[in-house]
DNA sequence: GCCTTTGTTGGAAGCGCTTCCAATTTGCGA
DNA sequence: TCGCAAATTGGAAGCGCTTCCAACAAAGGC
């Protein structure tokens, strides 16, 4: 009944070898020979052995402190799902690694942005940063970091972000794609879409995906009229009206995420536009927001929680895997447009 | 620039007593002398010492591992924002203080739901479990887990809950009552009231409140109608219906959280009721679902993420705190009216 | 064939803390 | 006043891991 994990004491003594050389084969460490390592895998997988993280972090020295950057300013959307899920999933993450995080919501207009970027690593000692869009592909930030030593993942780099970093997201051009699809399959043949903030890369990815397939079905920029918000609910209420009062009389709204759509939806309820059957409008992210929403909207599904902890695990892997000078690496996660209520046959 | 966090033994040294001395003081060990731990205390002040966590799971021995535990299904419910703010705070006050978390979904109908909790003990050796509603009144579930030698925190306990373990929460009576009288101060006079599950003790405090305000306006219970949900969308949906039909012809509608209220809502714009001008909705709890519906849903605040957090801190002075035979604790977190556009004036 | 590199392995210290146990001091009844 | 138990304090081991450094073996270079 004395159910005491394996440590590595146990890895070495089963596998012949001394605990050093253990600790270099889960750490990717050089110098080993492949049959030694092989030797140390086959007892790590016999034992079910798993690292302490508690242990390593202390005899490993540093921080081991992760810092999470968003953009968004916390009194103004203070309760936000898609940060909400970023973080939850980082900090599972940072749990299992054994790293500590700090959280930290710095709007873009602070006069002292990259100020206080510094500080994370200055002050409080991060060793390494995740930044979501859009500093996610500020170049110029993201190479001062490195600069200085910290390591850095990107959440959804639409450019430079990729070259500089490592990134995770999911594939937005597709994702705006499928989407486009499947309403052009409907029938819809005149789109609105609803935008983010300039700088978002991600979110013109999935602009682009929407343009591809219009191209696609011979349509063109004249079948499309697009504004830019700011992914807030309430950006999507005060830009609805223009999209619906403009010439070309969209019947299909997409939006660059669930929010925005919620906010639309509200407007066009208003307005006594029914939905799905005048007007179809689609979200992105499938945050919790898609299905209180009326009708229930029909999105693309992004794993944000995955995100956030796939973060963690790649600067974890930067930071003491093998990985440290390793080219710059983007895991690209699983999508998948969800069909609720709000997208139908064109009018 | 070394700015090395100060250890135990910097305070050891400052304040002239040996390192297991601190230790006994950080820990509320007993056979210190007062002033001995006055000295101790002022060289942490000082210093600005705080313990480091991974060091003292290490040493302590102990699986360090908690458990959060929802009644919800994960397969119906998979982005509920009530669970991740919870769970959001726990991660937070884990990474904090040195433990781990694992999350668990479940149902209230699964045949061997004890057992699974019993598992979260014996298999997975959690040393403490935070149970949330109705799972936090189950004084039997609670009681054979507390024989496990594995310690409870109850999230919002209504009854039993409180008496057998230490609890988190807000005054649930208090946060109805709120809400109630200052639809009575509009001028409302009819009400309906949409609760949640049975054995959902907390929110049925939320109505115990309702009905104090009723009473104290020389109300009855024949002015109010009441129906049972189960905190979902779907439910608020489903029921509004019966209310709006009633012959009391409510000009209130108190939901006992936002989902339902988010429902609710929906409804009543698919019949042309206007809100708030025909009938004031209020929903409970405050997630970002309130402020992503139109109008914008006016609630009751209640702090899940500090909730979460708190829990754990409970839970950990508990395991290694002073408190370890202590009487059990009620944490009451502070709750408040936010005011946004659903309610208003009876018509 | 001898000496220097390079590659591979093990020994041992130590990260910051808790805790067992021994040493010392204090309190108090006889 | 003495003796013994209780209260208080300190010493030291050790939690599971990383890492510095030394040891040794294999591989080239002259």
């Amino acid at each position: 009944m004395t159910a005491r994990r394996p440590t590595i004491d146990d890895v070495a003594r089963l596998s012949g070898v001394a605990r050093t050389t253990v600790s270099r084969v889960l750490n990717d460490g050089p110098n080993v020979r492949d049959e030694v390592r092989a030797r140390v895998m086959e007892a790590v997988k016999a034992l079910d052995y798993k690292v302490n993280p508690q242990a390593r972090s202390l005899a490993g020295g540093g921080s081991r402190l992760l810092g999470l950057v968003f953009a968004s300013d916390l009194e103004s959307e203070p309760n936000s799902f898609y940060h909400s899920a970023l973080e939850l999933g980082a900090l599972r993450g940072c749990l299992e690694l054994g790293y500590q995080l700090v959280t930290r919501h710095i709007p873009l207009q602070s006069a002292d942005r990259e100020q206080q970027v510094y500080d994370l690593i200055a002050t409080q000692r991060c060793e390494g940063l995740i930044f979501t869009p859009p500093y996610s592909d500020d170049a110029a930030l993201i190479a001062e970091v490195l600069r200085r030593r910290c390591r850095v993942v990107s959440i959804s780099p639409g450019g430079a972000g990729r070259d500089l970093a490592d990134g995770v997201g999911m594939d937005d051009e597709a994702g705006g794609y499928d989407i486009a699809r499947r309403l052009i399959e409907l029938g819809h043949r005149r789109f609105a879409f609803m935008g983010g903030i300039q700088g978002h890369l991600s979110a013109d990815r999935r602009l682009d995906g929407l343009m591809r397939a219009l191209s696609e079905a011979g349509l063109g920029a004249s079948d499309l009229i697009q504004v830019r918000g700011d992914f807030t609910f309430r950006s999507g209420v005060e830009l609805t009206p223009r999209l619906l009062d403009d010439p070309l009389h969209p019947t299909a709204l997409v939006c660059a995420n669930d929010d925005m759509a919620a906010g639309a939806l509200s407007v066009v309820h208003g307005r006594g536009v029914k939905v799905p059957q005048d007007l179809s409008v689609t979200g992105f992210d499938d945050t919790p927001v898609s299905a209180i929403v009326w009708p229930p909207l029909t999105t693309v599904h992004q794993p944000l929680k995955d995100m956030g902890r796939r973060a963690v695990a790649l600067l974890a892997s930067r930071l003491t895997g093998g990985r440290a000078e390793a080219e710059p690496e983007f895991d690209c996660l699983d999508h998948a447009v969800v069909e609720r209520g709000t997208a139908a046959s064109a009018p």
